[in-house]
DNA sequence: AGTGATTTAATCGTGTTCGATTTAATTTGA
DNA sequence: TCAAATTAAATCGAACACGATTAAATCACT
């Protein structure tokens, strides 16, 4: 049982590997982002989509999906709770029926001033140069486009 | 609104964020995994759970909670899943009555293999050498410290 | 114009995550 | 010894993620 397979593979602890490595380090902005946005009274999935309404408003639900890799299943419940807490506003297109165009009430906007706070807080306490987290930044795009390109061939 | 707040976070696009960045490669990672994981019947939080018994086996609900950032909330149904797919017994402890050991069953400890082929497959799909993703599992490892050192100083 | 294909969002069911609480076993201290 | 505190896992409810399906609008093509 468990022969190796390459050298380079052995002996690899939990700790190296890198999808656990990204699972936590995600967990742990998820935990550190989590009670400042309990103040502000949304969750971290939710702050996320208001990141991509606060670079770019009015989209469509596919749009964001793209966006931030989610689809209609997810999206939606999640707007809708958005919506009720009056940050979003979703309206269905003129031009075309089926679709959901969302977009930020000025509430929503006044989000984005606490946002900044925290994100500077966070950058603050990784305690390290802009330089070292923007290629940080490039090192996991470049993963993630790689690893989204690959889409796991499942050969059987 | 949207004042700037710092010179150093002004203009920060989404796609700049390292949460976001973060975000994004892990769930590259997870959907990268997904359809293997399919295949071998499980899914990737029980992937990564898996790792952790292949690591060390005979592992306490709580011990592994703190090897994966998870507690008994999450982990107890997860166990039982794993559980009655036969990949893992769960007994209660003779010398404590509390404790709850998680073991691999044979079935379980075969998944292995499998596993490792795909940790290969990904690791050749990123196109890196084995330093440079080492050099990055530490950087992110650095981030996860920090960030839970920090503790998100909720101030008001 | 009208039928079939496509697109868009919504819905449904299962599994994961987490805060909060509960239950049971053990430990502590009077 | 025995009641209070602590510890370990389980339970509960809300939110998120996703595969699969559905409903409605639009498009394409004859």
């Amino acid at each position: 049982m468990a022969e190796k397979k390459t050298e380079e593979f052995q002996g690899f602890e939990l700790d190296q590997h890198l999808c656990f490595a990204i699972y936590k380090a995600n967990h742990a902005f998820n935990r550190f982002y989590k009670p400042v946005m309990k103040k502000l009274g949304i969750t971290y999935p939710q702050y996320i989509t208001l990141l991509a309404l606060f670079e770019k408003d009015d989209q469509r639900v596919s749009e964001l999906g793209e966006r931030l890799f989610l689809e209609s299943n997810t999206l939606t419940p999640l707007l809708k709770r958005l919506e009720e807490m009056g940050f979003i506003s979703r309206t269905r297109s003129k031009e075309d029926e089926r679709q959901v165009i969302v977009s930020l009430t000025d509430e929503g906007r006044g989000l984005s001033d606490g946002v900044i706070d925290v994100q500077h807080c966070a950058f603050t306490s990784l305690d390290a140069s802009l330089e070292t987290v923007t290629e940080l930044v490039d090192q996991l795009n470049d993963i993630q486009r790689k690893l989204t390109a690959a889409k796991a061939k499942v050969p059987a």
